[in-house]
RNA sequence: GCCGGAGUAGCUCAGCUGGUAGAGCAAGCGCCUUGUAAGCGCUAGGCCGGCGGUUCGAGUCCGCCCUCCGGCUCCA
C-alpha cells in the first residue's frame, strides 16, 4: 500500500504498516522524534495501522508550537501525573485527565483532602518518572474486559467511563499505570523537556454539581523548558494588563468590600463610561430606538407575570416597604418594564417595530464566589434595548443588531466572536415555530457574513439566541452582547397590537444588549487596551507640564485653547522635576503630553506622545493633527 | 454554593519556630527652581479583615464569619 506525504510523494509500505512504520521507513531520526500523526487534519496515534492511499504528516519534537504535537505532549503528562499521585496517595480513584488549551489536568477523589503543598511533592515525582523515561504501549480490549479490569481496581469513575464510552475502548499503558484513554500519546516520556503543575481545584464529576467533587490538578509541559519560562512570563504580563490591577492604578474605579461586585467609578473611569453613554445614545438615535426609562423596583407580581420569580428568584434582591405589605424586587433585567410601558396603549402595527432603548442599572444576586472584577458584578448597567416587532420583521430586526454590533466592536477594533444557541429540550411553543424562529437568526448572521458557532440545545426556554464573547487577558471567555428572540413574554403580559386585518395580535420582542453590560464591557476595553485608550476615549488626552513655576501661566494659557477646542486636558503644576511629572504621566498612559517652557510658543510645542515618541510642532499643526484622531 | 489559597499603612510588600509592627512608593511640610521615565530632607500614617477561643502574652496557633485570588458550578 501507499501513502501521501506533505509534499505529494508517495510511500510504499506493507498492509498494515502503522504510522510509526511509515516514519521508520522515512529515517531512524524521524522515527525517534515522532511524537503524533497527522492525518486531513485529524490527529492518530502512530501505533495505529495506515491506510492505503491516506495522505499523512508526521508530527515530530520539532513541532513543538504545534498545538496537536502540545496536546498530545500534555496528555501524555497527564498519564504521568495519575501514575505519581497513584503512587503518592494510596486508595486516590482517578477519573479524567484531558489536555486543555495551555495545559492539562487531571481529575482525582483524594481519600483525604489534598492542599497546594503536596503539588511539589507530585511535580518531583513525576520528575522521577520522567528521569526514569516511561514508554506508552497501546491496547484495545473489549467492554467487558475493560469493566472487569477498572472493578477489580476499584476505579468506579472509570468504570462508568467505560459503560459510557461509545467506539474501540483502548488502554494505554506506561510503568505499570494503565489507563482508559482514546489518545493519541507520545511513544515515550523523551520529548516532554518541562512539567509544572499549575493550579490545585474542585471540579464536579462530569461538570454536574450534583454529582461529587472531585480534586482537578492543573499543569502544563513543553517540549522546551525555554517553552516553559516564556509561557510563564506571558502569564505575568498578562497579569499587568488585568483591567482589575490597571482600573485602580488609572484612577478609573475600585472595589471595595462594603459594596461587594458594585464598582465604585472615579473621575477619570466616568469619562469612559460617559463617552460610551453618548455613543450609546446617539447610534440608538439614528437607527430608531426611543429611549425610555423603567423603574428600578417592582412588586413581586410582575416578576410572576414576566416568570421572573419563578426562574430567577434566586438572583433577585426583595426589598419591603416601610408601610404596607408590598413585597417589592429589585429589577435584574428591563425586560418586564419595558412590557408594561409597551402594554400602557394600544399600539398598531404601524408603530412596529418598536424599539425601547434603556441603559438603566440592574442588580442581580450573584452567587457567592463568582464575582470577578468589572467582569462579573451585583451592579449591572445594560445597553439594553426591546424591539418588538411582527413575525415578519424579525430578520431585519436581527440583522440589525447584527451590524450594529459589528459597527461598535469594529470601533474598538475588537473581533467578538458570534454564537447562535439553539431550542433546547425544555422549551416552550411548537417545533414549526422554532424551526421559524431559528431560520431568521441563520438568514441574518448569513446575510451579515458573520461566521458563528451553533451551540445546539443552548438557547432559552422561549426561544432562540445569539451572544456575543470576549476573551480576557487570562483567556477566559465572557459573554458580552445577547441578542434573543421572545415569543413567550408579551404573551405573559398580555400584549397584542393592532394588525391591518382589525384583529389583535401578540407582538414578537427581541431582547438584546450589543456591548453587554457597561461594567464587563469597560473591564473587557481596559485589558484590550492595556489601559493605552485611544485618544477619544482617554479620560486624559493631554497634559501640559510648565518646565518652571515662571511657565505656569502660559501653560495655562495653552490648556485652556486645547480645552475650548473640546479635549480633556490637565496642567501638572505639582513642584517636581519634568523628569518625575513626564514619568507620571507615561504611568497614567497619556497620550500626549507636552513639555512647556522657555523655548516653547504657539508656534513650536514640545510633543511627547506615549513611550517617548517625541516631536514639535505648532499648536495649529497639533490641533490639526487631534482633529483628525 | 463547592475545592484550594490569601487578607499587615492609601499602594506594593517584609515580619523565622508566639514576646505589644517595618521598608519603598504615595501623602503633608521644608529645601531645590526643575527640559523628556523617580532631586534631597523631615513628618505623619496601623483595631495586622471581623468575632470568638487557646496562652502570662496572639499579626503569628485554633474555630466561625466577611472579602479577595485560582478553579468548578451557575450566569433563564
Amino acid at each position: 500500500m501507499k501513502v501521501v506525504l506533505p509534499d505529494s510523494s508517495e510511500l510504499e509500505l506493507p498492509d498494515g504498516a502503522t504510522g510509526r512504520d511509515a516514519a521508520a521507513a522515512i529515517g531512524p531520526r524521524l522515527a525517534e522524534q515522532a511524537v503524533l500523526l497527522r492525518s486531513d487534519g485529524r490527529v492518530q496515534d502512530l501505533r495505529l495501522p495506515l491506510e492505503d492511499g491516506q495522505k499523512i504528516q508526521i508530527l515530530t519534537t520539532r513541532d513543538k508550537d504545534d498545538p496537536d504535537a502540545l496536546s498530545v505532549l500534555r496528555h501524555s503528562t497527564a498519564h504521568l501525573l495519575a501514575e505519581a499521585v497513584r503512587r503518592l496517595y494510596p486508595g486516590v480513584k482517578i477519573a479524567i485527565g484531558p489536555p486543555i488549551a495551555n495545559g492539562f489536568y487531571y481529575d482525582f477523589e483524594f481519600p483525604e483532602p489534598i492542599s497546594e503543598a503536596d503539588l511539589e511533592r507530585i511535580e518531583a515525582e513525576m520528575q522521577k518518572e520522567l528521569a526514569e523515561g516511561r514508554e506508552w504501549n497501546r491496547e484495545e480490549v473489549s467492554r467487558e474486559e475493560a469493566r472487569r479490569r477498572f472493578e477489580a481496581e476499584g476505579e468506579p469513575y472509570k468504570v462508568e467511563l467505560v459503560e459510557t464510552a461509545d467506539g474501540e475502548i483502548s488502554f494505554y499503558t506506561q510503568g505499570d499505570f494503565t489507563d482508559l484513554c482514546r489518545g493519541p500519546h507520545l511513544q515515550n516520556s523523551k520529548p516532554i523537556k518541562a512539567v509544572k503543575l499549575t493550579g490545585l481545584a474542585g471540579a464536579y464529576w462530569r461538570g454536574d454539581e450534583r454529582n461529587k467533587q472531585l480534586t482537578r490538578i492543573y499543569g502544563t509541559a513543553f517540549y522546551d523548558p525555554a517553552d516553559l519560562d516564556a509561557y510563564l512570563e506571558r502569564l505575568e504580563q498578562a497579569r499587568e494588563r488585568d483591567h482589575r490591577r490597571l482600573g485602580p492604578q488609572l484612577d478609573l474605579f475600585h472595589l471595595s468590600d462594603e459594596s461587594p461586585g458594585s464598582p465604585f467609578w472615579h473621575p477619570k473611569g466616568m469619562v469612559i463610561w460617559n463617552v460610551l453613554e453618548d455613543l450609546r445614545r446617539s447610534e440608538n438615535a439614528k437607527r430608531g430606538y426611543l429611549e425610555v426609562k423603567t423603574p428600578l423596583l417592582y412588586d413581586i407580581d410582575t416578576y410572576i407575570t414576566s416568570g421572573h420569580y419563578e426562574n430567577y428568584e434566586e438572583n433577585m434582591f426583595f426589598v419591603e416597604e416601610h408601610e404596607g405589605e408590598k413585597r417589592l424586587a429589585l429589577k435584574p433585567m428591563n425586560c418586564p418594564g419595558h412590557m408594561l410601558l409597551f402594554g400602557s396603549e394600544l399600539r398598531s402595527y404601524r408603530e412596529l417595530p418598536m424599539r425601547f432603548a434603556e441603559s438603566s442599572t440592574l442588580h442581580r444576586d450573584e452567587r457567592g464566589g463568582t464575582l470577578h472584577g468589572l467582569l462579573r458584578v451585583k451592579h449591572i448597567t445594560q445597553d439594553d434595548a426591546h424591539m418588538f416587532c411582527t413575525p415578519e420583521q424579525i430578520e431585519d430586526e436581527i440583522f440589525g443588531c447584527l451590524d450594529y454590533a459589528s459597527y461598535l466592536y469594529d470601533l474598538f477594533g475588537m473581533e467578538a466572536r458570534f454564537e447562535l444557541s439553539t431550542r433546547p429540550e425544555k422549551k416552550l411553543g411548537t417545533d414549526e415555530e422554532w424551526d421559524f424562529t431559528e431560520a431568521a437568526l441563520r438568514s441574518a448572521l448569513d446575510r451579515r457574513g458573520i461566521d458563528y458557532q451553533v451551540n445546539e440545545g443552548d438557547g432559552a426556554f422561549y426561544g432562540p439566541k445569539i451572544d456575543l464573547h470576549m476573551t480576557d487577558v487570562l483567556g477566559r471567555s465572557w459573554q458580552m452582547g445577547t441578542i434573543q428572540l421572545d415569543s413567550q413574554m408579551p404573551a405573559r403580559f398580555g400584549l397584542t397590537y393592532m394588525g391591518s386585518d382589525n384583529a389583535e395580535h401578540t407582538p414578537f420582542v427581541i431582547h438584546r444588549a450589543l456591548l453587554g453590560s457597561l461594567e464587563r464591557f469597560i473591564g473587557i476595553l481596559i485589558e484590550h487596551y492595556g489601559g493605552e485608550f485611544p485618544f477619544w476615549l482617554a479620560p486624559v488626552q493631554l497634559r501640559v507640564l510648565p518646565v518652571g513655576a515662571d511657565h505656569r501661566e502660559a501653560a495655562g494659557r495653552l490648556a485652556e485653547r486645547l480645552r475650548e477646542a473640546g479635549y480633556r486636558i490637565e496642567v501638572d503644576e505639582r513642584d517636581d522635576t519634568v523628569g518625575k511629572r513626564i514619568r507620571d504621566a507615561e504611568l497614567e498612559k497619556i497620550p500626549y503630553t507636552l513639555v512647556y517652557g522657555d523655548k516653547e510658543s504657539d508656534d513650536s510645542l514640545a510633543i511627547r506622545e506615549r513611550h517617548g515618541v517625541q516631536s514639535t510642532k505648532s499648536l495649529l499643526e497639533l490641533l490639526d493633527e487631534l482633529a483628525r484622531l
